[in-house]
DNA sequence: TTTATAAATGCAAATGATTTGCATTTGCAA
DNA sequence: TTGCAAATGCAAATCATTTGCATTTATAAA
């Protein structure tokens, strides 16, 4: 473990409040948009903050299938979520249905399961109808 | 739903004969390493295989946290891992603990549910005493 | 309050996995 | 046997993300 030392900037700040706003994981090209609305700030600089926020744990980072990656705020639950692949909407999950799985797993295989991630994929309830 | 044309060459059948022997997924480097010691192949000539590979359903194609996209035959049966943080062991998990679980899911946000990822990710047995 | 240091930033260039354009070769159906 | 589209090699492009470098700035210590 090791110790992070981090400044509090106005870009990280905004950064910050949108996660806190936000109701969805958010992409680095998401929030660099948003920002760029009210601030002039760099899309590396953006990468940057995000990476912090991760190495500090105020935020969570996931890859996910469309080969983008997700961010938002760590709040210690895990979450899941239900992509539509029609019109990319997202729903979260309620609870984690994984993490007894994971220890049962982990009791069977004798693996330290320290992560996982789970997404499912399918057509929303809106867009089955069109 | 539409018609893939595909033929059979030598390049393809090599790489069909990878997947039927491995019992991991594989990357497309991994392939491009082991075909190139017996064949001259170009790296995007195994991309483009891959993909109609993946086109035709005969391998199924994951994008994992690491960044990297790994391929294996497609039994048509949900496969899910434990890869080991430390030593990218992977260990094939002997059912899909998820399929109930979606059709739950999918009944409570009518969401059709058409696939889904699931990947576990800790230390093996092996690297935990070191 | 001043100062020193390392974090934050902008910009351009690099990276790494994957894709693509183009010219050429080749499998295969007619 | 022939024609066409799929397969291939090669180089260049792409796309998300990272990095090197010079500059700015937050912050802790003097």
């Amino acid at each position: 473990m090791q110790i992070i030392k981090t400044r509090n900037t106005l870009k990280k700040e905004k950064i910050i409040k949108i996660f806190k706003r936000a109701e969805k994981p958010m992409s680095s090209q998401e929030i660099y948009c948003i920002l760029k609305k009210t601030i002039d700030i760099n899309l590396s600089t953006v990468y940057r903050a995000l990476n912090t926020l991760v190495k500090t744990n105020f935020i969570t980072k996931e890859l996910r299938q469309n080969g983008i990656t997700y961010y938002e705020i760590n709040d210690h639950i895990h979450k899941h979520y239900l992509v539509c692949n029609k019109c990319n909407s997202v729903l979260k999950l309620k609870e984690c249905p994984i993490d007894n799985l994971a220890m049962e797993i982990s009791k069977k295989t004798g693996y330290t399961i320290t992560d996982h991630e789970l997404e499912f994929r399918g057509i929303c309830p809106n867009c089955i109808n069109k």
